[in-house]
DNA sequence: GCCAACGTTGGC
DNA sequence: GCCAACGTTGGC
């Protein structure tokens, strides 16, 4: 089992959105970084649970817990000539990005916000916390994912 | 809206 | 292969 960190802009797509999808479900598709393309391909698997984290806005954090819901596949997005996603570098017989689908576990009752997360000493090596990160998709170690849900 | 950090692109 | 220019991310 390995732990994920998501980032999406709540503007465009936030937890309570995953929340009311039919199912609870959603394809994360748009990334469109290479060394978030590999975690989602290489190394992500069905079963493994990632931080829902609201970036670029108000108060920035940990908003919930989704689940991966399938192994990765080509993100259709890219293929299509109409979609603000579309790369014409990714084509069907040899796709350059890839998507999971995501399933809602848990809204927090609240945001475990930036700010607070880098009080917290124990997280002082995590990746989301290390300067210049911008990473939308990145691993979480189990110590760092067991003590962030004791901060809930 | 500003801007630091970083990834990508493309000329050479 | 180098690197300047440019675009994007995302906190503030």
């Amino acid at each position: 089992m390995n732990y994920w960190l998501l980032k999406s802009e709540p503007d465009v797509f936030s937890i309570t959105d995953l929340k009311k999808r039919p199912g609870q479900t959603e394809p994360w598709d748009g990334i469109r970084n290479y060394q978030a393309r590999n975690f989602i391909r290489d190394d992500m698997r069905s079963g493994d649970l990632a931080f829902f984290y609201h970036s670029n806005c108000d108060v920035p954090g940990i908003a919930g817990i989704l689940k991966v819901a399938g192994a990765a596949r080509p993100d259709p997005t890219a293929f299509d000539q109409n979609h603000i996603h579309f790369d014409p570098k990714s084509k069907p017989d040899s796709p350059a990005w890839y998507l999971v689908e995501v399933k809602f576990v848990k809204q927090f009752k609240r945001i475990i916000s930036l700010n607070e997360l880098r009080q917290h000493k124990a997280l002082s090596n995590m990746r989301l916390l290390q300067k210049g990160n911008r990473l939308s998709v990145m691993p979480v170690t189990a110590s760092e994912w067991q003590y962030i849900l004791k901060l809930e």
